[in-house]
DNA sequence: GTTCCTGCAAAAGCTTTGCAGAAGA
DNA sequence: TCTTCTGCAAAGCTTTTGCAGGAAC
């Protein structure tokens, strides 16, 4: 996905966030990763390039993502937080040997429900959990450790 | 639900699990409850009734019991776990101003997804966020504040 | 100049671990 | 008796809060 520090600039503005380079950062490795990183591996990315850096500027920045509606938060991991910057209509997936999430494609809008016509719904979210093709072509499946 | 305490110690002794008067009274509390309770509220419920009770102690009882199948846990709140004794195939809402969640129905067998052709999927979640219809019939209507 | 942001330090809260005594088989 | 369970104390970890200096507008 493309994400020029102008580009990156524009979207805070437009957003009504002052765009730090802290935030451009943030959300450019939102962008380029791609994935559902942890405020860890966040701030594990970013330490090198902003050796000032601290992890509480990473909660407050994605705390102000969320609140402008810029990235949603998966909480399919027990431990930690994670975060997507993907907000079109999908599923996650939690390899439960690598830990890896991955998304998969699924129209949230046509999943058939019950008893919700009097409730106002804001989010949905869908994630299942198992073993991803890599887990399960390698003998013994071991179960991965919490961590 | 009907929870005698014969088919509660029944139940713990066919999952190999060893019927201490601890989780008998947990087990009992799932059933009656029937919600989606947090450590801190079966602790509370209980420990009245058994003045030596210890929070580790619904911590190792709800590991047990979700190690044995007989409950699962709700990731839909972010800073508790939640644990939920039903286990036949429902989602859950949580209602962002009054913190209730409530299940619903849903086929989740039924849900077409694509791209996961190639993966073992152990357990299917689902979960909706919004207002119920307490909340949303006052007004004005307050955001619930993050514990 | 004023407002907002960053980041250090510390606190808060949930969950886990170590261990000694108690209870169950 | 021997294994397992309970619960106190303490630690571990993620996340939040208070505050002073600094950056952005």
């Amino acid at each position: 996905m493309e994400a020029s520090i102008k580009f990156l600039t524009q979207k805070l503005t437009a957003m009504g966030i002052r765009p730090s380079y802290q935030r451009i950062k943030t959300l450019e490795y939102l962008y380029q990763k791609g994935g559902h990183p942890t405020v860890d591996e966040i701030f594990r990315a970013l330490a090198p390039g902003i050796p000032s850096l601290s992890k509480v500027t990473i909660y407050n920045t994605l705390h102000t993502f969320v609140d402008a509606g810029l990235v949603r938060v998966v909480d399919i991991d027990d431990a930690e937080m994670r975060y997507d910057i993907t907000l079109i209509n999908h599923g996650h997936f939690l390899c439960e040997s690598c830990g890896t999430i991955y998304n998969f494609e699924v129209d949230i809008d046509q999943i058939p429900v019950q008893g919700l016509n009097q409730f106002k719904i804001n989010e949905k979210n869908i994630h299942f959990k198992g073993l991803c093709p890599n887990c399960l072509n390698k003998t013994p499946q071991n179960k991965r450790n919490k961590l």
